[in-house]
Order: C-alpha cells, then structure tokens, then sequence
DNA sequence: CACATTTAATACGTATACGTATTATAATCA
DNA sequence: TGATTATAATACGTATACGTATTAAATGTG
C-alpha cells in the first residue's frame, strides 16, 4: 500500500488542527493565527516589502493585502511607499503590534509545549526536514 | 535552538503550497481541492452523514455544509434526510461524482508522483506517524 | 411520561485563500 | 531614448474556515 497516498490527508488534518488551536488560543488577543504568522516574520525583520511578506508567509498578495488592511486599521502594522520603488509598499510592525505578539507567544506556549513534549528533539527536527522536502517537492511542479 | 517552534511554519508551508498545486490541477474540472476530500471520503463510504463528513474531512459542519450545497447545485452529491434521525443527513456521491473523482485522480497524478519521488517508502510512513502525532497533540488539549 | 440535556444541522458574520484582471511604475532592451 | 517587458500592488469574485447563536429532534433522567 501507497501509505505517500494518505501524506496529503494527514498533511491537512494536522495543519487545520494546529490552525483551529492556534486561533482559540489568540481568540482573547483578538488576532487570527494567520495575523500572528505576519507579526512574528515582521518581528524577525522589521520594514519589509509587502511582497516578501508574501512570500515569507507562503501567502498570497490579496490575502496578505486584506490582512494588513485591516491590521493597520488597528495600529498593529504601517504600510509606507517605499523610497525608491514607487510600486512597493514597506510593512513594519508597531510598538502595539509587538507587545500583542509578546502576548501571543505566551498565549500559544501550550500549544507549543504539548507538541514538544510528544515529539523528542530528534523527532521535531526530523518532522522539520520531511515537512521542508515535500515543500520543495511541490514546488518544484511550479513552472 | 529548540526546533519545534518552526513545526507550525513548516507545517504551515507545507500544507498552503499543496493545497494551491491541488486547486490548480483540478482547476480544469472545476472542482476544489477541499471539495476533492470529500469526495474521496465519499468513495471510500458513501452514504455517511453530514456530521461524521465533517470528522473525517478534518472540517467544520459550516464549511462542509457550504460545500455540499454547492455540490448539490452540480449533482455531485446528494444530501437526503436520514430515516431514523430526523435531525441527520445522508451524504452521497453521485456517479458524476465519481467520474470527476477519477479523472481527479488522475489530474493530480504529478503531485502525488512529486512527493513519492523526493520521499522513499520509509521517510513517507515515518512523515505519516510523525503528522499523526502532532495531530493526536493538539487534539488532546480540546477540553 | 414530563423535563432537562445533548446533538445535527442551520443561520449569520468575519477572516483567509487565491485565481484573474488591471494599474502604475520599474527595468530592460533595441 | 522609446518601446517592450516585468513587477508590486490593487480590484473583484468565489470558495473555505470557523466562531457563535439558533432550531428541531433525539436522548437521558427523574
């Protein structure tokens, strides 16, 4: 039996849970696990073209754009022209943005915990490189 | 450095990428790949209702519901009140429905051939138990 | 059997996901 | 340099994801 066959069905059921969690535990912070994925990779490099937000959070420029819309609207975010390139658009995170992602992490810390504990070191880092070899898999169809 | 914090963006990366390769090759028969998951689900036991839909599809009564009427509009599917449980649905999949299935199936051939080809028989079954655990884990801090 | 509790489905609202088309600007090349 | 091409962002539309609330029917309990 093709067990490859049921990669994608695990694949789904185990990245909707996370998501479903992720979301419930941010639900009293009033931001979305997705938002969360912005604040942290803007935590990471602050000040970066909307675009390579995009591609950072293998989003979409009409997801990430909607997302930051509303974001800015809640001061969490700032979207300013870029200085040389007219087109692009620079996204930093906020002082309010960055303590609500503080908040976050703590809040999530349960569910990171739980995770670890039910994978050792070995494990996690192994799960890493498997998830890594089916994106680079996929993306290599993208032609 | 503690690995596990990047499972949620692998997992994250992994799961986006594949489920937009999916859309996109069965873009041509105008079905989704969520939609796609039920019908496999179907296939395997048809005649199931909404709700165990929902369990299996890893989903939300919501969104499965939204789907199966969409579905229905196509006869794909059909949603017929259960005999003994007036509150249930019976879920079925129409034999148009199982003609898309396959030829589903076989659009999406490259993507399965994709992931075979970049994981050996071991590391896919390792990859398997391995989603199956962070799955169980998060499953096990709903209380 | 009457009543409380659980449950399957539904209704409604907000946020993502993402394809396709468009716009404005940048980069490239003839 | 003028024309072509590529690119960042946007506009628009459809489908998912999912929380919360509601409805009607089943189930459990006294």
């Amino acid at each position: 039996m093709k067990r490859s066959h049921r990669i994608p069905m695990q694949l789904r059921a185990a990245y909707l849970s996370m998501h479903r969690q992720t979301n419930a535990h941010l639900a009293s912070l009033r931001i979305t696990a997705d938002q969360f994925v912005c604040f942290t990779i803007l935590c990471e490099e602050n000040g970066i073209i909307q675009k390579e937000l995009v591609q950072r959070a293998t989003s979409d420029a009409n997801t990430i754009r909607a997302m930051l819309i509303l974001l800015e609207k809640q001061n969490l975010v700032t979207r300013k022209p870029h200085p040389q390139d007219n087109r692009a658009r620079i996204v930093s995170i906020t002082d309010k943005g960055r303590r609500i992602t503080s908040k976050a992490i703590s809040l999530l810390e349960p569910v990171r915990k739980q995770i670890e504990d039910h994978l050792t070191e070995t494990r996690a880092k192994n799960l890493n490189n498997l998830l890594q070899t089916v994106s680079e898999a996929i993306d290599g169809l993208m032609i």
